[in-house]
DNA sequence: GTCTATAAACTGATAGAC
DNA sequence: GTCTATCAGTTTATAGAC
């Protein structure tokens, strides 16, 4: 078995049981036996258990930054500086979808990782995260605050967190959430038709009229 | 030491360390030793981890519950069918904010650990939330889907896991939000104030029109 | 580069003295 | 009701043969 295939099965595997487990519920045990390599590969490859999950985080972030990175550099030579808040959503969650190439339910997981990164106590993965991938978030950060309506920047900040938590909690929940309206409704949601549903919603998040008194 | 002071002593000090690590990652021997009592103590007490994580949910459940459902039979005796969405919305987040009476940061760590039990595998835990505590989350949904503009109902159901998901979030990671926000614009936001912006991000959640082309 | 074997530490849970 | 002592099982990590 070649080096780069090793590695390659520990990683998915590694991505498949910590998106559904979280990291500490993960033992290497599980991992190797999963992926059909030995025990000792992961500390051989990658050494230690903490540098696996950075790499998993790789994984995902590296293409979907850019895939976006890409996207927002033909939005600033077609328009300028005048991008409007739903090219700029629409460019966000298709570079999402992006990920969905390499396989299905690959969103899903990693958005379940992406939470497990906020709610999880893995400082050294949020040091990661902002190192590698960092000036991602602040340039896209930057065009929305031109895009979206003028408001105070505070706010504006907590518009966006409430953007991210809806994103994160209910694509990771997909399945979850699916399952429960085919019950109550009997009615499938495709990731497609949630992401759908999820712009206008997100668009809706940042662009509110808070004071509005409407029911 | 009388027996209740031990229990509520090991509540609490689970509650806080569960809130901060997950289920997995807190052992029995730092919950003893933080609370102060013997080791012995937790499976005396409570018969099992298992037991005691569902107590330290019931903590915060139960007040929480009981405030909602006063507050709701409050609005259907003074309005009947007829309750608005932002009545129903308010019922919902001060009934949140009655939490606190128990101390500071009980909100934040409330929903620290709800985000815990969607996204960390304790499959008895959901089962026991739905068992004791299912009728009061079907209640609050059929008054909201009639104060809800009418829609279908997968877009209904999709728009109420976007509400969950932002409040439990961005609540849940309040400290660490109020610290960006400190840093970056040096103002500081307190909980009450981002609960303020929550209920009308909420409101414009459920009732955006997604007909809208706006930028 | 992969394997077996095992070290060293930690986990939840329990038995039995007080 | 609290304590000490300990069991049986699991964990990450490593040493050394092949």
């Amino acid at each position: 078995m070649a080096q780069s295939d090793t590695v390659t099965r520990i990683v998915d595997a590694a991505a498949v049981l910590f998106s559904e487990r979280g990291f500490a519920e993960t033992s290497l045990r599980t991992i190797t036996s999963t992926a059909d390599v030995n025990l000792a590969a992961v500390n051989y490859h990658f050494g230690s258990k903490k540098v696996l999950i950075q790499a998993v985080f790789a994984r995902y972030l590296t293409p979907f930054c850019e895939a976006l990175g890409q996207s927002l550099t033909e939005l600033q030579e077609q328009h300028g500086e005048s991008i409007t808040l739903s090219q700029l959503l629409d460019s966000l969650f298709h570079s999402l979808l992006s990920i969905q190439a390499s396989g299905e339910g690959e969103i899903q997981r990693f958005m379940r990782l992406l939470g497990l990164a906020f709610t999880q106590s893995q400082a050294h993965l949020r040091r990661f995260m902002m190192q590698e991938y960092g000036q991602f978030y602040a340039r896209f950060i930057e065009l929305l605050s031109i895009a979206a309506p003028k408001m105070d920047p505070v706010a504006f900040y907590w518009r966006l967190y409430f953007m991210l938590g809806a994103t994160v909690f209910t694509l990771s929940s997909f399945e979850s959430i699916k399952a429960i309206l085919k019950e109550d409704f009997d009615k499938d949601t495709s990731l497609h038709q949630a992401i759908e549903l999820l712009i206008p919603a997100a668009r809706g998040l940042i662009a509110v009229d808070d004071t509005a008194t409407q029911g």
